[in-house]
RNA sequence: GGCGACGUAGCCAAGUGGUAAGGCAGGGGUCUGCAAAACCCUUAUUCGCCGGUUCGAUCCCGGCCGUCGCCUCCA
């Protein structure tokens, strides 16, 4: 089967043939760089990346842009999160911009999101907004307040709801929309915001001086750079209503074509069955959770979820998940390490290497339904499990089988899925701390080969009291450093 | 009140109209000086509950119960 995704707009699954075949366009939302990332963050963009990566792996040249907010993200108080960010930290809105966008990609680089190509910032892009809303008045898609505010009417756009479903009339009934008198609409929402001198964010207009609303800046950034038609819009699921929502109003009002083409939506996250809120006290950030468990464990728990289910975050369920993908890494480690002395390749190889091929095309399989990573990673269990038999059945194994299923972890455990680096040898501490260990084990082996095991067995206690685990293997000791959660 | 998702073994989690992948944990065994790793065997007559459609439903339809998300800032 050819890959399939699930379309939010049309809530089925469909085939999917980019706008020009190769080429794929693709559009996340991303941060509002207020304040560090959190698993939330993780989530979603763990997930798009994968997207992302597979996309890439079959084939396709993919442009992948996902914006910074650093402006015009208005709470309901009418306050913008910058400027509450920046009074709460006693400094300049562009500073906390700078810190917490440096964050953002401080972390999402430790979880091995791919970058995209381009991160555009919303503030970077005034002029383009202004022109989107100057264009969306001039259709009559939008309105001038006598306060210098401009909303987009939504009763000007028939096809307002059909993403998320939700229909502007009945919206009415649950009276939590903020009234606000100005607004022709309940759910009108703002396309520029007056603001004072004193409010630093603040941009001159056709409509004075002021800044953007929240919504504009992903129709005028993704088309920018993308086009008016793109093939991908990502995101979290909790963002269709009403962000994504007006994303499309906004984009198709104005050039009358569509604006995404398939929308791939991620479930939400939660911890311990609820979700993560400061005030709850369960707000995690990434910081946090990568103090406690390795970045290849939060993907893989992240991923052993479908991404467009929610997902719990619990700690028992990480530690799991830790245990799940160090059986992996145990597996590689132990394949790499037997590759070094392997015989050159020959005949027999090639027999190993198509009983290894149907694990590529399950994997695949798995994939091209709508991202399945958890039946992917299963694929790679299966997998596992045989290459775990073969390597310790007594045979000769041949370069060339070795180097072949190398490949294998490499391509699906590593460059899709991220969650089987390259390099899985510790060179933690450098060639120092190498070089002592080294000499510690041979110590050790001196004590083995006396058959003193009381000494033997103290030093690899001592060294797992540090984080090393030591395990005696027929050719030889090798070691790791352990990085179980504490 | 409106929109939507989900409920599968102790836990996490796929899945199919014809009686259930994978991982973690548990039990038994092999290997090993021991430990670890690994391998073999084992752990759901059953997929929230009640009806219906069907030769047959966990998967389709209806109702109920429960959990969660969005509608207000969130990825």
């Amino acid at each position: 089967m050819k890959l399939h995704v699930y379309n939010y707009l049309t809530r089925q699954k469909e085939p999917f043939k980019p706008l020009e075949r190769g080429q794929v366009t693709m559009y996340t939302c991303g941060p509002t760089v207020y304040d560090h990332p959190h698993l939330g963050h993780a989530k979603t963009y763990v997930a798009m990346d994968v997207i992302v990566r597979y996309l890439r792996y079959l084939g396709n040249q993919v442009r992948y842009v996902q914006n910074i907010t650093d402006v015009g993200h208005i709470l309901d108080t009418g306050e913008d999160r910058i400027l509450k960010g920046a009074r709460r930290e006693r400094s300049e809105p562009m500073e906390v911009v700078e810190t917490y966008t440096r964050s953002y990609f401080e972390d999402m680089d430790a979880l091995g999101v791919v970058r995209p190509n381009i991160s555009p910032r919303a503030s970077g892009h005034i002029p383009e907004q202004i022109e989107w809303i100057k264009m969306l008045l001039e259709k009559g898609y939008a309105y001038e307040t006598p306060t210098g505010d401009v909303y987009f009417s939504v009763e000007q756009f028939p096809e307002y709801g059909k993403l998320s479903g939700q229909k502007v009339e009945e919206q009415e009934a649950g009276a939590r929309v903020t009234i606000r008198e100005e607004k022709r609409h309940p759910a009108d929402f703002a396309l520029w915001k007056r603001a004072e001198p004193e409010h630093i964010l603040r941009w001159p207009s056709p409509w004075g001086w002021g800044y953007p609303g929240w919504h504009i800046e992903c129709t005028a950034m993704a088309t920018k750079y993308l086009g008016e038609t793109f093939d991908i819009h990502g995101g979290g699921l909790d963002n269709i209503f009403p962000h994504n929502e007006c994303e499309i109003a906004q984009a198709e009002a104005a050039t009358g074509q569509s604006f995404a083409r398939y929308w791939l939506l991620t479930g939400s996250l939660t911890v311990d069955g609820v979700k993560m809120g400061k005030s709850l006290g369960n707000f995690l950030t990434i910081k946090d959770a990568l103090n406690l468990y390795t970045p290849e464990a939060i993907r893989f728990f992240i991923l052993s979820s479908h991404y467009r289910s929610p997902v719990d975050f619990r700690r028992d369920a990480v530690l799991a998940a830790e245990r799940g993908v160090e059986r992996l890494h145990n597996t590689v480690r132990m394949l790499r390490k037997r590759m070094e002395d392997a015989m050159p390749s020959g005949t027999a190889d090639l027999s190993y290497i198509a009983e290894i091929d149907p694990h590529r095309d399950a994997f695949i399989e798995a994939m091209n339904d709508d991202f399945n990573t958890p039946q992917a990673i299963a694929a790679l269990f299966d997998l596992n499990k045989e290459v775990n038999s073969l390597l310790t059945a007594d045979q000769p194994l041949g370069r060339g089988t070795l180097s072949a299923i190398d490949g294998l972890y490499r391509d699906l455990g590593g460059k899709v899925l991220g969650i089987i680096p390259d390099d899985l040898t510790q060179n933690v501490g450098g060639e120092l701390v190498t070089g002592l260990i080294e000499i510690i084990l041979d110590i050790r082996q001196r004590y083995r080969d006396a058959k003193d095991w009381e000494e033997a067995d103290r030093l690899r206690h001592q060294l797992a009291q540090i984080g090393i685990e030591v395990d005696d293997r027929p050719e030889g000791p090798t070691w790791h450093v352990e990085h179980r959660g504490g």
